[in-house]
DNA sequence: CGATCAGTTGACCCAAATCAAGCTCCGTGG
DNA sequence: CCACGGAGCTTGATTTGGGTCAACTGATCG
């Protein structure tokens, strides 16, 4: 696992949305840490213990088959918390989308933090679920809007959505292959639903019918 | 939301498998209620507070798309306890899968619980995380083949497996058609790797071949 | 014993995967 | 400043796994 700033780091898009005051009460916060575009902040098998906070940049977890098949569980962007685990072991995978910088909290052994955790696990669970609804019954144009939905929700309700991940990574956190997102794409931008600003920068045109598609 | 017990519980094949102690402290008991095979515990949109655990029976946790299309989330067995919430509202429909007894707890308002329900929560979290690589990544006897590895180590990794529920409730469960199901079931009896005792009572034979299957 | 509901099986179809080119956007170095 | 190279993305042709539709079978229960 290492740490490093890479050389030259985008921040202007990436800077906190609304820098989190969220501080774990007894947890000692150690300084941010630097990870570079696809740098792994942990593996499945790894020691759990310690919570990462995400200060700016964005950040994937994900689990692998035996044959390289990934799914995308959750995406974490500026200020959300993540590495909290069932048991001692992460059961998943963390990497850098982006040049990421990521507060580590180190929680004192002996000391409950249950009462800061539960509401975030709780969170977790219920987008999870959300989610399950999304891959198991929805089709790929429905995947695609309910995913702009929530990217869009989750960055303040405005109509100029940035995406911190690539095609590849959108397939594999709706369960599509990269033509299918690039085709679902190139759809929305033909019925005037969306707009690309560039590659990374989509512009919401029409709420209402995205919202319908999602469900 | 109707608690009565059904004119005849079968009870044989349901009882609780560990008695399992676990009373919240703090959270006043309530004598179980009893639920009637499809009846509702709780609805999307209701009142969220107190929790349940399973006595007997089953419980599916689901939600629904406006045209039908149902995706279930999660099923609770017997010691399971379900009902906790992000905030003050269900997100899902719980419903008895079967003639099924519940232990409702009222946490009184103040006491904080959070200690108590975080280390469910999280594995609520681990599980549905898991299961989005199943609904997202895996084809349909991969699907079926992790579902029976899961139902059988949840009653305690015996050959032979017990299954509460429906095979639409298990379509709705692997995000797969009913007619789907049953192919699969019919491919792994040809294959040998499972026998039927009875349509909802299955026997693993290739417990291996099973287990690489689900990956 | 029918009646009914759950499950199985078969024929056909379609949405998304796969396979295969191209294209676009950048970063790098001459 | 432009040529080059490569990764990421798009588009097209074809294939296919699982959905849909429909008929049948088998269990369960008045």
């Amino acid at each position: 696992m290492y740490a490093q700033a890479s050389a030259k780091i985008e921040l202007s898009s990436y800077v906190a949305r609304q820098s989190p005051a969220l501080v774990f009460d007894g947890a000692t916060a150690q300084p941010v840490s630097f990870f570079p575009a696809g740098a792994e902040i942990y593996a499945q098998g790894e020691k759990a213990g310690v919570l990462y906070q995400v200060e700016f940049g964005a950040v994937r977890i994900y689990r692998l088959l035996a044959d390289g098949r990934r799914q995308i569980s959750a995406f974490h962007l500026a200020g959300e918390t993540f590495g909290f685990e069932a048991d001692t072991t992460h059961h998943f995978f963390a990497e850098a989308i982006n040049a990421t910088g990521v507060r580590v909290f180190r929680t004192p052994s002996g000391m409950d933090m249950s009462r800061q955790i539960l509401p975030l696990a709780l969170r977790g669970l219920t987008r999870a679920q959300e989610h399950l609804l999304v891959l198991g019954r929805q089709n790929a144009i429905e995947r695609v809007a309910a995913f702009l939905v929530e990217m869009s929700e989750r960055q303040g309700g405005l109509q100029q959505v940035e995406l911190a991940m690539s095609r590849n990574d959108i397939g594999d956190y709706l369960g599509l292959t990269i033509e299918t997102v690039s085709r679902v794409f190139t759809r929305l931008k033909e019925k005037g639903v969306i707009r690309l600003l560039s590659l990374r920068s989509i512009e919401i045109l029409k709420r209402d019918t995205l919202l319908a598609m999602g469900e």
